[in-house]
RNA sequence: GCCUCGGUAGUGUAGCGGCCUAUCAUACGGGCCUGUCGAGCCCGUGACUCGGGUUCAAAUCCCGGCCGAGGCGCCA
């Protein structure tokens, strides 16, 4: 039977034990020979001696990365660093690597991102790079966990679409036999459309498209989001169930695999709410005194954004955009119709999740679509659900990758993207 | 889309008009070594992104293409 490396020390001394991996190193001296074997847990030396195996020629000679399987006894009191090894008696070649590898595990060189991201099945052998995608199921596992827990269902909605969400993004156009059809930038309309249905409280995680150039450290152009919607409900309750979804989520992860984090250098702490919470008028003004060029209107630079986040070692939430600057569905506040009941929130100086309370309002709806100069027509079947009884609702969307990245402190979305769809990047 | 920078062995780099038959590390191949663990020692293989141009001479300068990194606009 299999054991996991991550299982050996459980393993009493001299037992027998069935492992498999890969072959991260070997060091030879004559007639005696070190496998440094690695699996999806951990890390074990193998020690192979020419008197206990019947193939030692072809295990003397076995490339790095190959994958193997090694049957033999427990060495409890092995000499090695990790005082723990494993005394082969017979080890199977299951699959040898070519060489030389087109990048290296643990070689003492670095490889350049693009080389990495080419390489990308050896580049996630490295356990720090692996664990990032571990952090991120966890965390959705217990985002998922709490959203059940407050009743929300989880929905799928349709990533081919026939018309744009909000208008402005670019889309990817694809061919929907005799039609031209998009791949969805956001499931908005659909969350909202089933509001209508009286779903009550729903959330997806899906992918969504974005055909815009962009070519920064933030930007992909395919990303996974969370997306929460709720009826009879606002802004401010739904930036309460945001927090503490992510609340929830990195303390239950941190108990998890806290310490597997920071042995890998991803110090991350538990968090607390409310997270705090700045207007964005607040914010401009603030930026005025400090002597940016910016005014009421105007989105916040990446360089204002560096120098907002100064004020906050933490999430925090940007509220009260003005309505230029958020989507038609945007429900304008009650005494100012410049601002929107809407909100960002900020992890650093980056976005994660934006989010408001949306208008349920059939005529008010109609008329924003004319103030975004959008075309209505092609909207029916979103417009339509506001006419029968449309509850007021709210909801947010998550960016996951986002997320991942700013609570790792990764320098670069695409590190927390298994395989990154840029500007230019469309392989593997 | 615009701007800046870059492309040298499998990987990461040095060199930036003639000392280049191109540096170093790592990887790879071979050899020595029975307790290594960044193993060590010896030997070896391996590269100037492509196309034009300037020059007696180009990895090095100029133009263009291709590829990449980052910044901006925009956004999750």
């Amino acid at each position: 039977m299999r054991t996991y490396l991550k299982d050996l020390n459980k393993i009493e001394d001299g037992k027998d034990i069935d492992v498999y991996g890969w072959v991260q190193e070997s060091r030879k001296i004559k007639k005696l020979l070190f496998l440094i074997l690695r699996d999806n847990t951990g890390i074990i030396q193998v020690t192979v001696k020419e008197e206990n195996v019947n193939n030692y020629d072809e295990v003397y000679g076995i490339t790095r990365e190959s994958v193997i399987n090694v049957k033999g006894t427990v060495n409890k009191k092995s000499v090695s660093k990790q005082g723990i090894e494993i005394l082969a008696r017979e080890v199977q070649v299951l699959n040898a690597a070519e060489t030389p590898l087109p990048m290296g595990i643990i070689d003492r060189v670095s490889a350049d991102f693009d080389t990495r991201l080419n390489n990308r099945f050896i580049d996630l052998r490295k356990i720090d790079n692996a664990l990032i995608f571990r952090f991120e199921s966890e965390l959705l596992f217990f985002i998922r966990e709490y959203m059940h827990s407050e009743g929300f269902i989880e929905v799928h909605t349709p990533k081919i679409v026939a018309a744009a969400t909000e208008g402005g993004a670019d889309l990817f156009p694809v061919s929907y036999f005799e039609k031209k059809a998009y791949l969805n930038q956001s499931p908005q309309l659909y969350k909202e459309i089933l509001m209508g249905s009286g779903f009550d409280k729903v959330f997806e995680v899906g992918p969504a498209f974005r055909a815009e150039k962009e070519n920064t450290i933030r930007h992909l152009n395919e990303f996974t989001s969370i997306d929460v919607e709720m009826s009879f409900s606002d802004d401010e309750y739904v930036m309460g169930i945001l927090e503490n979804s992510i609340k929830y989520s990195i303390n239950n992860v941190i108990d998890n695999i806290g310490d597997l984090l920071n042995e890998n250098g991803y110090g991350i702490k538990k968090i607390s709410v409310p997270f705090p919470r700045v207007t964005y008028s607040e914010l401009i003004e603030y930026l005025q005194k400090n002597n940016f060029e910016i005014k009421f209107g105007d989105d916040f630079s990446p360089e204002a954004s560096k120098f907002i986040s100064r004020k906050y070692d933490n999430f925090y939430f940007i509220t009260k955009w003005p309505a230029e600057l958020r989507p038609f569905y945007t429900m304008p506040d009650k005494n100012n119709r410049d601002i929107t009941n809407s909100f960002d929130l900020q992890l650093g100086d980056i976005e994660v999740c934006s989010g408001a309370q949306r208008i349920h309002n059939y005529e008010l709806l109609e008329e924003n679509f004319l103030k975004k100069g959008l075309n209505k027509n092609s909207f029916d079947f979103y417009i339509k659900a506001f006419k029968f009884g449309m509850p007021p609702h709210a909801g947010w969307g998550l960016g996951l990758e986002r997320l991942v990245m700013n609570i790792l402190k990764l320098n670069n979305v695409r590190e927390s993207t298994l395989f990154p769809r840029d500007r230019s990047r469309l392989s593997p």
